[in-house]
DNA sequence: GTCTATAAGGTGATAGAC
DNA sequence: GTCTATCACCTTATAGAC
């Protein structure tokens, strides 16, 4: 039914959410976020039993959503084209989620990597390298396939500088991508 | 005429460099430093005044070679040929500083953007960017430019888990960034 | 649901003895 | 150069009143 009386918790997960991107994630402490909000700390901790349970809070859908695209992936033939749809997929699921969710994904990795949900975070990003990556490939390849998956990441945070649209960046994030899926070799 | 009775000061520098990679800088604190040293953590602070003074003496060297090669690349046509140049004496830098170094400035790159350092680094970083853009050039190669950069970086750190050399893992780096260094059209 | 109050412990940094 | 002792402050987290 959803009969909740107010919308606290999903106001700690916005505000979280910018000051963990904007500040970092060790770096923000929960008084900060309860006084973004001007609540206190234990008003926080009514809603999440920890800081840790925040971020798990906000990567958890978009962990879903690749989970989603390697279990597509693996029920195909493992194929240049299946590989160039698993990268639009994975681009089409950053797009939907937005560059704030792509930014604090960023701005955090170190820090996500200490925690229980950067370990699952960890084993998604593989297993997606994992359906990108032609058995046997040379290093140079191997290399190429894991940074397409970055590709898509960068288009958006390494080029925040410049005064182009979000669906410019989207366009030649896709484009570079798809470019360093294609082999080494056959170029 | 170098003088000093202990060598202290450089075990200080090697042990923060190992904890601030594998344990994060914002995770690692003085007393940890001090205590896998075998010393208090006032002794630290009579070699550096600061926490902070110790990453700046672990990046200084690193940003005076940056620094070296784009007053090098300044100096000359900005053509293709100068562009692949640069890359191929940043990768020079990178390995002679070694994988350490690389590692520990790509854990950390969130939390030195807090500190002074860190402005400068990435100062160092824009300037190199700069020398390797085309003017004019579409996004597309701005992000290509950028991920050439990326890709000497990523050539390390993302191919820790595969059973190959450093040597092949900086030759694999390499072919990528000079790749990506050809504009998009021209291919 | 939100509050006040507090526990328990860690942090960077400094003073001054040896 | 290194020590002990300490300061001032911050942190995450909880107990219990309203």
């Amino acid at each position: 039914m959803d009969e909740r009386r107010t919308d606290t918790r999903d106001r700690i997960r916005a505000v979280a959410l910018e000051l963990f991107t904007t500040r970092g994630y060790e770096r923000t402490s929960l008084r900060e976020i309860a006084e973004h909000l001007g609540v206190t700390k234990a008003a926080v901790y009514y809603h999440f039993k920890s800081k840790e349970d925040i971020v798990g809070a906000l990567v958890g859908d978009f962990l879903r959503d690749v989970e989603a695209i390697v279990s597509w992936a693996r029920d195909r033939e493992p194929t240049l084209e299946t590989r160039r749809e698993v990268i639009r997929r994975y681009a089409a699921v950053l797009r939907s989620r937005g560059a704030a969710m792509l930014l604090f994904l960023q701005q955090n990795e170190p820090a996500l990597q200490h925690l229980p949900v950067g370990a699952r975070l960890e084993e998604r990003k593989r297993a997606l390298v994992r359906v990108l990556t032609v058995p046997g490939a040379s290093l140079t390849d191997q290399l190429r396939s894991r940074m397409s998956v970055f590709a898509l990441h960068a288009g958006i945070f390494m080029t925040q500088d410049l005064a182009v649209t979000d669906e410019e960046r989207w366009d030649a994030a896709l484009h570079t991508a798809l470019d360093l899926l294609t082999p080494d070799e056959s170029r």
